[in-house]
RNA sequence: UGGGGAUUAGUGUAACGGUAGCACGACAGACUCUGGAUCUGUCUGUCCUGGUUCGAAUCCAGGAUCCCCAGCCA
């Protein structure tokens, strides 16, 4: 079976660059690598394919791994973003040596760089206003003009850029500009701006700085001091590379390779912090660990596992085509993980009351029932059996099409582990006409779970004794838009327009077998025949709330489907 | 109408001039005290048109389609 041990390591364009760079000993033989986060927002499974790309490829050649904030904009950065990252990246596994590094540590050493390439006559300072500087990049098709600012000579752009940095001039002033090509038909060579004046205390370095490097100056200057060997990145720096390659030989320091390849889309959620912060902001979920979100902290309290997130991101690879991943190889990991871990138990999420009328008043047993069947060493456990049971709703139907063979008028199915009972009758709410107690026998030969003549039942149901269930909050989730593609929208409408109403379903008092009342937050079980399911945070001794993470394969749910559709 | 990239089953990803494979999925069956799991089988593909070659997904030419770029965001 495809495990991961089993699978090998894996192989990529990418991989192969660096198997190739270590042949020819390119790079001296080092492979250092980086995921460099902008602290702005929290990470998503995206990030996730990217740390499992860079982590792994220094872990598998033997080489270093560095979590750097690419902090640069402190308008957009917290505190808070940092630390949930970090969090993100040590439940994902990736061992970052215990180094925290952040770009703005760098900034003195990048403002020594800037000098130089004033010096030589490859920066200036601009006076151009911000849409000065627009107008005069150019367009798509025409080529630029260049600044009357272009021309300043070295000493008095040396002067303006210290006095920039000593706060004198205001916001938006001034900036420093690389002297390239403003004709070159790629935009990003149209000399770009280097620092910004944002008299904005930083997350980290506070007051000290009131000029900011741009990600374009500052990510290359990054990458060398800390001595990367490849850059990974994601396609949209592809158009910038060669300002990435400008900067690192107009320095003639450290070089790294920067490698792009395709980011990852999921379909029926989308993977943009621009988007998830605007749902956050907007209530439309419960925050950034909604457990609907596809952050690494909404996995998390979803009930994911970093094995089976890693798992995903081993299987779909690494490309330059820029796809979307279908969401059911996601879920196919995550099912496949869960399986052989959790513990099996029984709750009812939508309960219909069963009378066991030959069952004698006042009497209780306990039947055993087996932990998990796909791990003998997780034993058995014993389960409280009584007159009164719950089963599920839809276990039961009055005149079921053939296809069905749960509990049904006169037939005899199986409760999990305990006995075969027959249904002989169902008792209407009168109101609504629907069955609100179905009445039952039960046959005291077939305990545990077996006839002793052999006879056979097509269906066998879980259950919860009435008089020993806990009572469950149960929240059950679906994706999060109704649409693969969110951006499928009508005219006039947009991508919120296919958030998904019934997201999320919040089922209250749902019976759940009592020895789940002690368990605590981020415990995983599987609810039989129904899926896996994990605590939440917000749950409370005696107000138990659970989350399903995924729910089983349900071929039945497939038949009735096909029905509806007919 | 500039530049940069991409295109292999429904989806993702291999094949690096030599039998188009894998995974998810779908379908069918076996098994089953979870309609789960497991097992077996089946299904669908090289963007197009030419060319080179004994042989092309791969090399060449032309075309099509999609993505990215005009932030003092990253």
């Amino acid at each position: 079976m495809a495990n991961q041990e089993a699978a090998g390591p894996p192989s990529d364009f990418i991989r192969d660059i660096v198997k190739e760079d270590l042949r020819t000993g390119k790079r001296g033989g080092r492979v250092c690598t980086r995921f460099p986060p902008e602290p702005n927002g929290y990470l998503h499974i995206g990030h996730a394919k990217s740390i499992n790309l860079n982590y792994g490829i220094a872990r598998e050649f033997g080489g270093r791994f560095n979590l750097r904030f690419d902090d640069t904009n402190p308008v957009k950065e917290e505190q808070e973003y940092v630390d949930s990252i970090i969090d993100d990246v040590r439940w994902l596994g990736a061992d970052y040596g215990g180094r925290v590094l952040f770009a703005s540590d760098y900034f003195e050493q990048m403002y020594r760089w800037a000098v130089e390439l004033v010096r030589k006559g490859m920066a200036y300072v601009c006076d151009l206003a911000a849409d000065e500087v627009t107008a005069y990049r150019g367009t798509l098709t025409r080529p630029g003009r260049d600044s009357p600012y272009r021309g300043r000579p070295v000493e008095e752009n040396l002067d303006l850029l210290e006095r920039m940095r000593r706060g004198e001039f205001p916001d938006g002033s001034r900036t420093l500009r690389a002297r390239i090509d403003m004709a070159s038909p790629n935009l990003n060579m149209r000399d770009p701006v280097m620092y910004r004046i944002m008299h904005a205390p930083h997350h980290r370095t506070g007051g000290a700085w009131c000029i900011y490097p741009t990600y374009d100056w500052a990510h290359g200057l990054e990458d060398s001091i800390e001595g990367i060997t490849h850059s990974i990145c994601t396609l949209e720096f592809e158009n910038h590379r060669p300002l990435y390659d400008w900067f690192l030989d107009a320095l003639g320091i450290h070089h790294p390779q920067q490698i792009e390849f395709a980011r990852l889309n999921l379909m029926y959620t989308v993977l943009s912090k621009r988007r998830l912060l605007e749902l956050v902001q907007e209530g439309r979920v419960r925050g950034w660990d909604d457990p609907r979100m596809p952050t690494v902290s909404g996995l998390r309290r979803r009930g994911y596992t970093p094995e089976a997130v890693r798992e995903f991101c081993r299987r779909i690879g690494v490309a330059k085509f820029d796809g979307v991943v279908d969401i059911g190889l996601l879920e196919h990991c995550l099912r496949e993980d869960l399986n052989r871990r959790s513990p099996r138990v029984m709750g009812v999420l939508r309960p219909l009351r069963v009378v066991i009328e030959n069952y004698p008043e006042g009497r209780a047993e306990e039947v055993e029932a087996v932990n998990n069947p796909e791990d003998p060493s997780a034993g058995v456990r014993r389960v409280p059996f009584g007159r009164v049971l719950y089963i599920e709703r839809e276990d039961f139907m009055e005149e079921p099409p053939k296809e069905f063979f749960r509990l049904a008028p006169g037939r005899e199915v199986r409760l999990r582990y305990a006995y075969f009972i027959k249904c002989i009758g169902a008792v209407k709410d009168p109101r609504t006409g629907e069955p609100a107690e179905i009445r039952c026998t039960y046959d005291p030969a077939t305990r545990g779970g077996d006839a002793p003549d052999g006879r056979k039942v097509k269906a066998t149901l879980h259950w919860v004794s009435a008089a020993h269930a806990a009572a469950a909050e149960v929240r059950v989730y679906d994706h999060l838009f109704t649409k693969a593609d969110p951006d499928d929208v009508e005219p006039g409408q947009d991508w919120k327009s296919n958030l998904n109403p019934r997201s999320e379903e919040v089922l209250t008092g749902c019976p759940v077998e009592p020895g789940l009342a002690s368990a605590g937050p981020g415990s995983r079980f599987q609810f039989e025949r129904l899926g896996y399911f994990c605590v939440d945070n917000d749950s409370r001794p005696g107000a138990l709330v659970f989350n399903r993470t995924v729910a089983l394969k349900d071929p039945w749910a497939k038949i009735q489907k096909g029905h509806r559709a007919r």
